[in-house]
DNA sequence: TCGGCGGAGTTTTTT
DNA sequence: ACTCCGCCGA
């Protein structure tokens, strides 16, 4: 009977779902139909039932899709139970299989994780030694046809374009005498060590009996393969998903992993949900409606109990600027006079630079807000530099981190000094830091750098003791080396104001407290505190720590999947946006109009579409068009009205008023 | 060796 | 418009 107790608010279909814990378990279904919530309630039915949590693997996609179902579960079970569940993505589930086995792939176990930018740093580094400069190739571009080959399975050789193969080759080769992976690496290390070591994947095997894995759709062939290589032959294995939310094909997500799960474990019970528990029924028609026009797709029925609802406005506005204006003022007015909470509200759209001047508007009013994803925290100039620092104190051999922070700040160790190192660690297949301790190289340089190198290597040897030691305040010792070097001088000498010192001082400062915080909470060293930062998964934290972490939303249709509002405005959606005019080139308008039916089911109660005449680019104001599946849009279930009729409107004299002082601005430009 | 200036490129989406 | 990178003078 506790068994029902968990299972309750759940309809017939989601609670036969929830049930059927033995065997395999497929659950393909529409937005907002209550997925998530079966798989939630799944777990804590199974802890009800006395499974143990740690046998329990969970699998989202994102860290924030993570967090989420770890509070449901928490909610609806004792704490305790929830805590041994484990709950993560893809990526920290890789983390935690590599940290015990990749030694037996020529990886040490201290290895490095680097994120997109310090990879694009070592890109740049090979392009420069490797390309010829009138054939030019962007690191970006390089990083991005590399990972989709790694995603693919595929080896340099494999590869059409000999450039490419070279620098993936040169690049791969780079990586592992650097101690470190890259994201993609996780994945296929994970299966390499699983693969071609019984024994560890035996183990992992008894680890797990019963996996989940939500957004499936979203998947890929390593994914898959991962799965199939941690699930045992019981095949307790349930993953749900919704082929018309697969938004993630440019990173190798291929909705045929939905077709071959059925070949990989045969016989699974299919679940179909059709009431859909989040959406009035005229956002669900307007949904439905566009997702209708993508070719070879299975119509799903989708229906809602929660009643009509109001139409969905669809506003054009003369500008960005208005765009932003109209939304903050509807915003407000609608929490002054319906008392929404802020935290109801979401703001969408298609790319993160879109957030920028919404957040300028929402800090001008004092509304409070956070930015979901996005330029991270930790891609800021300070914070890069002392990850870099502990980085290379956890790996010597990281040459990237290095090669960051030897002249951050300046210390006697000069370009040419490093161009020298960097070719004699080439030269002699070594990281950098062996090749300032190599008599040889030291041999060949002046008194003064020789000075300055056994300096910088003292200093990282003491400090390198300090952050391998347990038990040691790993901020206090940060704060003890900054100190030391001078950093805080170095910010404010290189800082154009003293306002923007102070801003990165105090980022200083916030990072060390996170890292002390996390530290302490998790008890899982400084090793654990780089890894989580790598994969992002401290992110959400920070949000939640300034206190309530309440405010509207700002965030991309991407990143929103999963997540529901009461009220969504969708914003910025013109054509070359939404479709991206990208996407249009490499033939993806489909996934772009799923992308916008993944915006518009986010909506619970209230949708709004914006979209401008205008928009600033590149510096210059550029005319812009409706996006095209404006077409596609059921007119019934749209009001349809611009910025100018609603200035018209006696409530918003106000803003008329300002609109027009920036208009006659502009003219008198 | 260091810091300031000028030019180029910038806008997908995430782990 | 804004940021980052590379080049050059002190
Ligand atoms: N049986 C139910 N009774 C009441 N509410 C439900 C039920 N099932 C789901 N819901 C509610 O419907 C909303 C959507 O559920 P959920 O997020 O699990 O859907 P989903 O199918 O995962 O959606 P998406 O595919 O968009 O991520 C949630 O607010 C959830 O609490």
């Amino acid at each position: 009977m506790s068994v029902k107790k968990g299972l309750l608010g759940l309809n017939p279909p989601q609670r036969e779902a929830a049930e059927t814990i033995s065997g395999p378990v497929l659950i393909l279904a529409g937005a907002g139909t209550g997925k998530t919530r079966t798989v939630t309630t799944r777990i804590a039915g199974m802890l009800y039932s006395d499974i143990p949590g740690s046998q329990i693997l969970a699998v989202t996609f994102t860290n924030k899709a993570a967090a989420e179902m770890r509070d449901r579960v928490a909610s609806m079970v004792d704490q305790k139970m929830a805590e041994d569940v484990t709950i993560c993505t893809f990526h920290s589930l890789c983390v935690r299989i590599l940290r015990t086995c990749i030694e037996r792939l020529g990886y040490k176990k201290n290895f490095t994780i680097y994120t997109a930018s310090d990879q694009q740093g070592l890109l740049r580094k090979i392009i420069v030694r490797k390309v010829s400069k009138d054939e030019k190739l962007e690191p970006k571009v390089a990083s991005m046809a590399i990972s989709s080959a790694k995603n693919r399975g595929e080896r340099p050789e494999d590869l059409d374009d000999a450039l490419i193969a070279e620098v993936y080759r040169t690049y791969q080769r780079e990586l592992r005498q650097l101690n470190a992976v890259d994201f993609d690496d996780l994945l296929i290390l994970a299966v390499q060590g699983l693969k071609e070591n019984p024994d560890i994947k035996k183990q992992w095997q008894r680890r797990f009996r019963y996996f989940m894995v939500d957004e499936f759709q979203d998947t890929n062939h390593l994914q898959m393969s991962l799965l199939r290589l941690l699930v045992g032959p019981e095949k307790n294995v349930c993953v749900v998903g919704d082929d018309d939310q697969s938004i993630y094909g440019w990173r190798g997500a291929d909705i045929s992993n939905i077709l071959d799960f059925e070949r990989f474990f045969p016989g699974p019970k299919i679940v179909k949900l059709e009431e859909n528990y989040r959406s009035t029924n005229r956002i669900l028609r307007l949904a439905n409606g566009l997702i209708r026009h993508n070719r070879g797709r299975r119509e799903k029925t989708l229906w809602s109990g929660r009643g009509e609802g109001e139409l969905t406005r669809l506003i054009a506005m003369p500008d960005a600027e208005t765009e932003a204006d109209f939304v903050i003022n509807d915003i407000v007015e609608e929490h002054r006079l319906q008392n929404r909470s802020y935290d109801d509200i979401a703001i969408l759209f298609r790319m993160n630079t879109q957030s920028r001047l919404f957040e300028e508007k929402l800090r001008e009013h004092e509304i409070p807000y956070k930015v979901i994803g996005g330029q991270s925290f930790y891609e800021r100039r300070e914070v890069k530099d002392v990850l870099a620092y502990l980085n290379l104190l956890m790996n010597n051999d990281d040459d990237v981190s290095l090669l960051r922070i030897i002249t951050t700040p300046p210390r006697g160790i000069g370009e040419n000094a490093i161009g020298m190192a960097t070719q004699f660690s080439i030269d002699r297949q070594c990281s950098i830091f062996d090749a300032l301790h190599d008599i040889e190289f030291l041999a060949s340089l002046s008194m003064r750098a020789q000075n300055a190198i056994s300096r910088f290597l003292e200093f990282l040897d003491r400090y390198t003791d300090s952050a391998n030691t347990d038990s040691v305040n790993y901020a206090a010792m940060t704060e003890a080396m900054l100190e030391e070097i001078g950093y805080t001088d170095y910010v404010k000498r290189i800082c154009k104001s003293p306002d923007e010192a102070d801003m990165r001082r105090r980022n200083v400062h916030e990072f060390l407290e996170g890292m002390h915080q996390h530290v302490s909470n998790r008890k899982t060293g400084l090793r654990g505190f780089l890894d989580a930062v790598a994969l992002m998964q401290d992110k959400e934290e920070k949000e939640d720590d300034k206190e309530n972490g309440t405010g509207v939303s700002l965030i991309t249709m991407h990143a929103a999947k999963g997540l529901e509002f009461p009220k969504c405005f969708i914003v910025g959606v013109e054509e070359g946006v939404l479709p991206h005019s990208r996407s249009v080139e490499e033939g993806s308008r489909d996934e772009e109009r799923r992308l916008f039916y993944v915006g518009i089911t986010r909506a619970m109660e209230k949708l709004t579409i914006t979209w401008c005449h205008s928009r600033r680019r590149y510096g210059d104001l550029m005319p812009c068009m409706p996006s095209s599946f404006f077409k596609e849009l059921d007119e019934d279930e749209l009001e349809k009205t611009d910025y100018q009729t609603l200035a018209d409107e006696p409530a918003d004299e106000e803003l008329a008023a300002d609109y027009f002082a920036r208009m006659k601005e502009m003219l008198s430009k």
